[in-house]
DNA sequence: GCGCGGTACTTAACCGGTTCGGTTAACCAA
DNA sequence: TTGGTTAACCGAACCGGTTAAGTACCGCGC
């Protein structure tokens, strides 16, 4: 079965390369007749075309590129990353793009997977997650002319295209939610500092905690679900105990709440637990988390869409995705009386 | 900045076009002196091969495919796929493969990107995971001639190249485990039996069991947290109540404790829990959970490494990748005195 | 009758590599 | 000296599309 090309087409059809090349990208230059009998001989022939030659004549490689810079073992540990890809691939298959994923293990690596795919004009965009503070990606990739959209906080995003989630009015229904419930001592288990999410969060927790006068206690951390429950067993353990603790991520607070049950405390009878991103873990636990909830899947969805909007002409804008809901379950309460 | 081609590098180098083209594949035909010449010269104007280009005419796209038939909330709530990828990814990347990964709803879809991929020689081979009873992928990847690896037990593989874990001995050794803590009778949440590796497991199960005289209940999930938590309460409520249960994949062990500290009931006082696959989550319950623990990023790696072995003319073969290793945890324990 | 504009094509160059047949010059044996 | 090898390199075709430029034909207005 030899491979079939739009020049068996136009052989068989009975007109030249070209106007079957226009016929089947929908240009002007053919009439209605000859497109249609072009369609159905490709049609019958099962013809596909053939991305490498596409891609080398019309410098489009329609693919869209996804770095991750984590190591594998914290990657599969983390629900975000693949819940994200997932809504990513959701719309990239329906315009049949493709979806190059990279594992590399630090941002310098990131970077040099840019250049590379830039220079190979590899990617026609690229989606880039957990930006930093003064992230150096983004010079690179202005630099290198990559279109991009970047998945964090428009302070961050130096008036590059991104997608983000009210991170601030989110920590500001947390601490609602904790300080109604009569909570004083608000502990936080956080990510690393430079990375952006983190560092609004940081912001929002401490102006949200001063408007409703909380006391609190912050430990930062690497995301991992270890340092999770470092970071609660030194809460827990040392110093004035917090009643009430909020978590970066889910993993965390899973990591959290059994440091707490093996200490021998109840959740929420000693402490009131709130995780953040609500990945089905939250609901499987015992007590179930009280967690900041929103759509991970439909997040990357909301990305990609707004990557292939970059590439049709839209100017860079800063598109607000959602706001996580509080969603409250059994790991939450009133603090012990005392 | 223009791009740099090898006409570039040809016309600066004194040299034809073709003998860049040796030269910088490694291949005979060029004088070593002219070779370190270009190589030189590429050098220094940052040449990178254009892989549409390339692919073109070479007829290799370096690229292997992954596709995943799940939904993306499965996805990101399963922290095998994850790690798998994370795996595949790390040989990729040191060869400068790339991974074409693609999230489909069910097999057939499957199946047609498969035959997509075919047609446009998207790929170099693919990397087939969830190999079910009778697998329909396998004679059509015969047909469409797209080297794969499959990842499963060489029953099912018909002989293609596949890697596996035994998992007949992994069973075993978890049913040793539970019986010479005097349990009898055990139960087993079990994935969909059309999987193949759930229908070993079946086999290996009621073998063992039958060697060590226990007495069974097995229950068929489809793998989500939620069906687990039903098939536990559903073992836990109704009928006579097992002393141990052996699950399919960490996420449904998490959920099955969950249950079973919400009946009131302890691990390991009540029942003893044994997870399999044993990701970061077993240790971060609590009890932490007995698990039968893999390497899942290392098992990524070795089958990326078996798909590049097949492509260089490997003959395809079975390959053993590892045994599950019994990891007892805090959820393992005698039966109640009852 | 002539020029003009538009439609429906064809032709051929081009994208950036790979590869194959052919040429040249050096070397070697008879 | 001559015929034959061989290494080293050149030139061009080729992969399968896209697209700018060119052509043939038609209808229309003046």
């Amino acid at each position: 079965m030899a491979r079939v090309t739009i020049k068996e087409i136009a052989r068989r059809a009975g007109v030249s390369k070209g106007a079957v090349s226009y016929a089947l990208n929908n240009q002007p230059g053919v009439s209605e007749a000859t497109r249609a009998r072009v369609l159905k001989v490709a049609e019958e022939l099962e013809w596909v075309p053939n991305r490498a030659a596409r891609q080398l004549s019309a410098a489009r490689s329609e693919t869209f590129g996804l770095v991750l810079a984590r190591s594998a073992k914290t990657l599969s540990e983390e629900p975000f990353y693949m819940g994200f890809v997932g809504g990513v691939e959701e719309v990239l298959g329906e315009k049949s793009y493709a979806l190059a994923l990279q594992v590399v293990p630090d941002i310098a690596e990131e970077m040099a997977t840019y250049r590379k795919w830039a220079a190979e004009r590899r990617v026609d965009g690229v989606i880039v997650v957990d930006i930093r503070v003064d992230d150096p990606r983004i010079p690179l990739l202005r630099k290198v002319g990559l279109p991009a959209v970047l998945v964090g906080d428009p302070s961050l995003a130096d008036g590059m295209t991104c997608v983000w989630t009210d991170a601030t009015s989110a920590m500001n229904a947390a601490l609602d939610h904790v300080a109604s419930l009569g909570h004083r001592l608000v502990g936080r288990v956080a990510g690393p500092s430079d990375h952006g999410h983190v560092w609004i969060r940081d912001q929002a927790f401490n102006s949200a905690s001063e408007r409703l006068g909380l006391e609190t206690r912050v430990v930062h951390t690497d995301f991992s679900g270890e340092s999770g429950a470092a970071a609660t067993r030194k809460l827990m353990t040392e110093g004035v105990r917090p009643t009430a603790v909020v978590y970066d991520n889910d993993l965390m607070a899973i990591a959290g709440l059994s440091v707490v049950n093996g200490l021998g405390l109840k959740a929420p009878d000693d402490v009131t637990l709130v995780a953040w991103d609500d990945s089905t873990l939250c609901r499987l636990t015992h007590p179930t988390l009280t967690a900041m909830s929103h759509n991970i899947v439909a997040y990357g969805s909301e990305v990609a869409h707004r990557l292939f909007d970059l590439l049709e002409g839209a100017r860079p804008e800063a598109h607000l995705y959602s706001t996580p809901q509080l969603v409250v379950r059994e790991s939450s309460g009133p603090p012990p009386a005392s």
